[in-house]
DNA sequence: TCTTTTTATACGTTCGTTTGACTTTATTCA
DNA sequence: TGAATAAAGTCAAACGAACGTATAAAAAGA
């Protein structure tokens, strides 16, 4: 796991690399790929064009190891909620109630990087990939999503006594996770109906909350085991 | 209430205008604004780039004209299930039990906009807004997407006993909307991690009673009356 | 004839990329 | 060590292509 975004060494040129890095994330994800210009990126930079042609072979290369950096970054998030329920699983010590509870800290994690300033630049480009993917949408699933996704199907499956690997499982924690992707993506609709133009921690409590509450009401309403 | 989307007349230039519109719904959704070029949409619709421009003006007020129809045709979907709760209500029949049907209801509605053919196009257009609000995002918001969020958070507010002009409240109908917007905007990542290439009509009936489930043990785990 | 609609063509701008010269940094070898 | 050589990095300028838009003439309909 990796603790900085773009990792950088003392090299002249890898240092270029990773200010050019940067400074694509932050265009990418302030007005998407086509709409951010090499140029601009460059400018942001302070490089000339022609080095995203040197260090990156072409604009679409370089939004490539934008993506890559995120997956590996965002990957490693949530490698230490895996690892420590993978431990409980193989101790077995985790019943549905603590897997819930894993489900109610993953959403939160999730929820985390809507409002860190940290992870602003970052969401937007996800955000853009998950509602029209690029030909590098590969790039963010294997490394990131995937293993997330497979996560949390399992603790639902454990959470509520269903089979991990049906598709009625998995569409489950598919729609559990759209409660978070509402506040990321459909975000100028919730800005809009509360009056407001931007959320801010306190919104952020009140939301993690209440996905608390619904995910408590959902594991203990459907686990057959638990009514 | 209008049954068509861009409704038609006998007239030679409104004709050529719905040609443009229907063309522009098609190579916008698919593409997006910046990608969908005015000759690319000109060839779709049979006409000449310079249609356009007689028509309607510009790029810009033709996106602008083609959310409008958009905004006027879903909005008057959910016009007939508000209508019928205002009814209910007024006449001091709507419950929670009964509220919490009218929630399943209308996250059945929006899903059957994901799957339908009719609402393909219109659905890659209205999540792009979502993702990246244009200008012209207040029209879709001022005509579709403000009335039924209001809706949307009365049914909820009913339902649990909770106010419906309170933030919480809000908050909360927009996570629940989360869980079938999850479905549209996060596609590839539910299309890779079930192994297929589209949602079937046999997925749609799943997500449908997996969201009645989830409301149903939200609604009956959070209200005070019926714990 | 007069208005409405359609057409081909051109304009200016911006885009991603390429080129070749220039400067800086690193390596080699006497 | 220090000059010579190679490699790495930077730069301004230009290329062709695609874009949205504007124009004025031709065609069609009234």
């Amino acid at each position: 796991m990796q603790r900085e975004l773009f990792p950088s060494t003392p090299n002249k040129g890898e240092q270029a690399r990773r200010k050019l890095l940067l400074a694509a994330l932050k265009k990418f994800g302030d007005k998407g790929y086509d709409n951010a210009s090499v140029r601009e990126i460059a400018d942001e930079a302070g490089q000339n064009v022609a080095a995203i042609a040197y260090y990156f072979g072409n604009k679409e290369k370089l939004y490539a190891a934008v993506l890559q950096g995120i997956a590996a970054h965002i990957g490693g998030l949530f490698r230490g909620i895996a690892d420590d329920a993978e431990e409980r699983q193989a101790a077995g010590t985790l019943g549905p109630a603590a897997a819930a509870e894993v489900i109610k800290r993953m959403l939160r994690t999730l929820l985390g990087e809507q409002f860190g300033g940290e992870f602003e630049k970052i969401r937007n480009v996800m955000m853009r990939e998950q509602s029209s993917p690029s030909d590098s949408f590969g790039l963010l699933y294997k490394d990131m999503l995937k293993p997330t996704h497979e996560l949390l199907t399992r603790m639902v499956g454990t959470a509520i006594g269903e089979d991990p690997a049906s598709p009625v499982t998995i569409l489950r924690a598919h729609a559990l996770i759209g409660q978070v992707l509402a506040f990321a993506m459909a975000r100028e609709t919730i800005l809009r109906r509360l009056g407001i133009k931007k959320l801010g921690a306190e919104h952020a409590a009140m939301i993690g909350d209440i996905l608390d509450e619904h995910i408590e009401a959902v594991c203990l309403g459907l686990n057959p085991a638990t009514r």
